[in-house]
DNA sequence: GCGCTTAGTGGCAAAATACCACGAACATCA
DNA sequence: TGATGTTCGTGGTATTTTGCCACTAAGCGC
């Protein structure tokens, strides 16, 4: 009835290399924007996919050998401008990964040319890891599994893009309580070892942490 | 190539009526889920509407008459088991309006089945406006242009579901600076006179008021 | 042992907030 | 005119949260 619609699922995978926040970006094989940078992305498989989720993780696993521990629905970029083939729709994702896995990373900061809106789409997704950032331990999940308070405060620092204190953001870790002592120590060289951490297993119902709690309800889980 | 997937425009359109946040729903006509309630929706038309925002708009006007204050996109809602005619996206946005306007509102505490997935869509629409109230004068939108604070506070606590202190919403409110007076009073009846408020016109740039500002800096933007 | 570096905690002042009370400004009615 | 009732609006105080800084703890190298 209507000239069918482009629908696509587009990932804005990020990771941190070298003290500054990354973007996995691929060089476009095809037409359109051949051989531009563009967001690992594809076609949703109506056989495949049950839903959007699978297909975002089914372009992760087959364009970038991966499984991000973190994924989540950015928003749907979609329009008669952003495509020269028509009307399309781009169900944007973001996810985090430890910087361990291998890709080609871009620094956010210096973004270049972008195939299609996507270098809105990382505007996104920066905005968005931002804002979170300042209310739940999101940016953990750019971290390996395990890791010190110390560590974790620099991650903050780097999405933040401020310094922190270091007893408040201690303070302010502990009483989300989101994550788990991991019995054991660490050295990096001449140093008082440090405590290591883990994400602790949840169930991630994705809107838990940012309800304001009453005054006099203390978090009373121990 | 692939079996085309089905995309629609779905809309969240809420007010609030007798004291309840309310959404509205129409009857549809048609297969699938024919006789049931659902969101007001629709196909895109790929040749009128630039962007999915504006598909939200003509749909809200078609459809309801109506063009809201205040429409934001919500999240995409996509899978092949909301729809039976096979693999489908449903954009959602949500919508706020005053409630002077007609169509026939459901509360949204006794919802009963509705088509598609539109409970759960309604949810999270639900949950939205829950969250960005803790931090924005969203609930603004549900009033008429023209309101007094106490008005305002009854909003905001029926959609928190929790009844808040006057002398802090209004410093809250003060300090947000969104709102401009209007010389000229009010009265309901025998009792002291309240000030008018409205919204102030301002670039929504939609992400303006979650960011937490360093404490020294207060906001000095007049 | 001493000096160095980083980890981790504690204290205090300042800011934000909850809670309560009081005065202000109207209407109504005697 | 003045007393009373109602809501508007603001100010004060106790409590909580937060920023800031200092201090101790625990390792290493010498």
């Amino acid at each position: 009835m209507y000239p069918p619609i482009i629908v696509t699922v587009d990932v804005v995978l990020m990771t941190l290399c070298l003290d500054a926040l990354c973007v996995a970006l691929l060089r476009r094989p095809n037409d359109p924007f051949a051989g531009e940078l563009a967001l690992p992305g594809g076609y949703v498989h109506a056989q495949e996919d049950g839903d959007a989720e699978d297909a975002a993780y089914r372009i992760l696993r087959e364009k970038m050998g991966i499984k991000p521990p973190y994924l989540e629905q950015l928003a749907t970029f979609a329009g008669d401008r952003r495509d020269p083939r028509g009307w399309s729709a781009s169900i944007a994702y973001f996810a985090l990964v430890s910087p361990t896995t291998e890709a080609t990373w871009q620094p956010v900061s210096e973004l270049t040319k972008l195939a299609f809106d996507h270098a809105a789409i990382i505007q996104a997704a920066v905005e968005r890891l931002r804002n979170k950032s300042a209310y739940s331990v999101l940016p953990a999940y750019l971290l390996p599994q395990t890791f010190t308070l110390a560590e974790l405060q620099k991650i903050y620092e780097q999405v933040l893009g401020s310094p922190l204190d270091k007893s408040s953001f201690r303070r302010k870790i502990k009483e989300l309580d989101l994550l788990d002592q991991v019995t054991g120590s660490f050295q990096v060289g001449n140093q008082r070892p440090a405590q290591i951490y883990r994400l602790k297993k949840m169930v991630t119902f994705d809107r838990t942490l940012s309800q304001s709690a009453p005054r006099k309800a203390a978090r009373s889980g121990q």
